[in-house]
DNA sequence: AATCAATCTTGACAGTGTCAAAATATCGTT
DNA sequence: AACGATATTTTGACACTGTCAAGATTGATT
């Protein structure tokens, strides 16, 4: 039903914290709704407070919307750093066929939030915030030397340069969610086999 | 009901046909400003007509979006077209290459009637015309055909089914669209090094 | 207790899509 | 040529949206 505010910090001025309050309120609601189900009067009303209080939490309903993708990004950062502890055990080639399943699996079942992530809304239309700019370019960072550690071990197409193989990997993945995400293919049932083809055309060909 | 053929211009009425003034002069709204920047309001005001004149003739924004979109698959079949007409003069991997290369072209081009052909804000949101959804469907088809060629040609990788490779081929070619079309990549110089990449992953290794 | 800044509310404005009803123009009949 | 049916357009209205300005409330600090 509510959450009223499960963090700490109780009961200090009017509503406890209300920027977290919202912040989660509107995850939920995207969640729910899709993006733009949510409306910052329609957050207002549901978290209790009058249309306008959000806005001294947050500047602008970009603003709002920039702080859920970032929350995307340290999911997304979480599951890859997850992928490379456990290196040792697997080939690398299951690895990686494994991170990009679980990949595509958490992009849909958060596809607004992947898309708040990825999506014009903030990219093209919005003005990203410096913090989650920050945030993608670490995450994309770290994906690139997963990449680089992949073409050293010959798992990966070698020839290229490894930034580009990198870029065009990911879109190669980027591409699978959209095409879900966005409603443009709706057999799930088709998706893991989708995903083992595409990683067949990314490994090297033995 | 009415259908309001296209063929003839003829004059009559007040406007002459709003139709054809209405799609053209939103499609050139699209093209400047977005997506977002069309209302049905401005539209009916630069057409020099009233707020919901429109309606008459689009039973919803949404009509009015599909119907845009239903222009951008025409010019992707006419390219698809094209190139398999010039089958004979180049090798199989050359024409492939070029097309991957003008089909990205295009869709930056007409980056935003390209993300209302496969974007959220008709396939998910919105309900896609039947017209829209045959079209769509019909250029998907000629897509698979023309792959199906050039994995019996050995061209393209085999050993998966030839529907998941055409799949998984067009959605690395739409992740590379996205990430240029939603401002994710902004550098537009390394594109073509992209394409590259990308067509060397699709293509057989040999 | 008085002051100050953080926090929240009320009021307002311009913008949106779209429905209902009224007005107007054109066409097919007579 | 006149008239009624019908296709086309307009005006008015409603419920939304994001967000700014100004005022009210509260908690902490002096």
């Amino acid at each position: 039903m509510k959450q009223t505010d499960s963090a700490s910090v109780s009961r200090n001025y009017h509503h406890g914290d209300l920027y977290q309050s919202l912040l989660f309120t509107a995850t939920e609601m995207i969640a729910e709704g899709g993006t733009e189900s949510l409306s910052m009067r329609k957050l207002a009303d549901r978290v209790g407070v009058s249309r306008t209080a959000p806005y001294h939490h947050f500047k602008d309903k970009n603003a709002l919307l920039c702080a859920i993708a970032e929350q995307g990004f340290e999911r997304v950062e979480k599951l890859l750093h997850e992928v490379r502890i456990k290196e040792e055990s697997e080939s690398l080639e299951m690895i990686f066929t494994q991170y990009v399943h679980t990949y595509i699996e958490l992009a849909y079942k958060h596809r607004e939030q992947y898309d708040l992530m990825f999506g014009r809304e903030i990219w093209r239309n919005g003005t990203p915030t410096e913090s989650l700019h920050n945030r993608s370019r670490q995450h994309f960072k770290s994906w690139l030397k997963w990449i680089e550690h992949l073409c050293d071990e010959k798992v990966l197409h070698v020839g290229d340069s490894t930034l580009r193989t990198a870029q065009v990997c990911w879109a190669t993945l980027h591409g699978l969610c959209r095409l879900f995400n966005d409603g443009i293919y709706t057999e799930q049932s088709h998706l893991d086999e989708m995903v083992d083809t595409a990683v067949n055309m990314m490994l090297k060909n033995t």
